[in-house]
DNA sequence: ATACCTGCAAAGGTTTTGCACATAC
DNA sequence: GTATGTGCAAAACCTTTGCAGGTAT
């Protein structure tokens, strides 16, 4: 709550209600809600707000890095208010993804460099299985 | 080249000119194309194959695991011949996606699973970053 | 006061779908 | 011969854009 305040001033950013709601709410879940399902959660309390600016608002949030876009393969994307580099899990089954805490990879971006040419900045590392609820059926 | 022949009988699926040609397309590349760029590439010698055509091509062949599909968050998913599990990296200033060969992810499955409640069948890493020839400028 | 942001509608790009015709088996 | 696949065009889907009016600073 803080961190937007003093990094939107920094960069000369405008406060918005929506913005600010995008963010509060990315912050407030553990879920990876995609775009629209932001939007549907908001509606009740902003009926006024646009698809578009949800968009708008996310696009911002992730050039001044608060929020961190996720890409599972499913063709839409996926935010995270947690900025750290940790690894994602997807079920395979009903779509649901959730963080892995305890473990990082960035040592990876180092180990790598010598399998590769590339300067390796950054990397993204998704695992795909089976959730607990639905390992019961 | 085998393969396909082999596969596509066993699962009853008709060996097409298509299909063929799309397959033996991302064999002999070490690219990763995206079907626009697969339909274009195979445009002078099928020129009345539809981009549809590739999309459902591309489809089948991943749903039998002949190809992999990858997704490096553009929007667009990018196809690989190569199947077995191995690390992408990206070049974050033109786009070029690369294999990292030499070292594989497939141990992190059974790793993470101290740290995941899931069942974790499968992963994929990409690294960003730069590279060689956008480093030189 | 003004530069920036919102909301709307329209456009853009990628992928899917429905259907008649064609073809691999 | 028949089930399946192709090719075409249209649709569906997610995301971006342009612009007039509104708002945070």
């Amino acid at each position: 709550m803080d961190s937007i305040t003093s990094i939107f001033r920094e960069k000369k950013l405008k406060l918005t209600p929506q913005r600010i709601a995008v963010y509060k709410y990315l912050k407030s879940t553990k879920e990876h809600p995609s775009a629209e399902v932001i939007y549907k959660s908001l509606q009740p309390l902003y009926p006024t707000m646009s698809l578009a600016t949800v968009y708008k608002a996310l696009k911002t949030l992730v050039e001044v890095k608060l929020v961190q876009e996720i890409n599972l393969g499913e063709g839409n994307f996926r935010y995270d208010g947690n900025t750290c580099s940790h690894p994602h899990v997807q079920c395979l089954s009903c779509g649901r993804v959730d963080d892995i805490d305890g473990i990082c990879f960035e040592d990876l971006n180092s180990k790598i460099s010598e399998f590769t040419k590339y300067e390796v900045l950054s990397n993204q590392v998704y695992f795909y299985g089976v959730c607990p609820d639905c390992k019961e059926e």
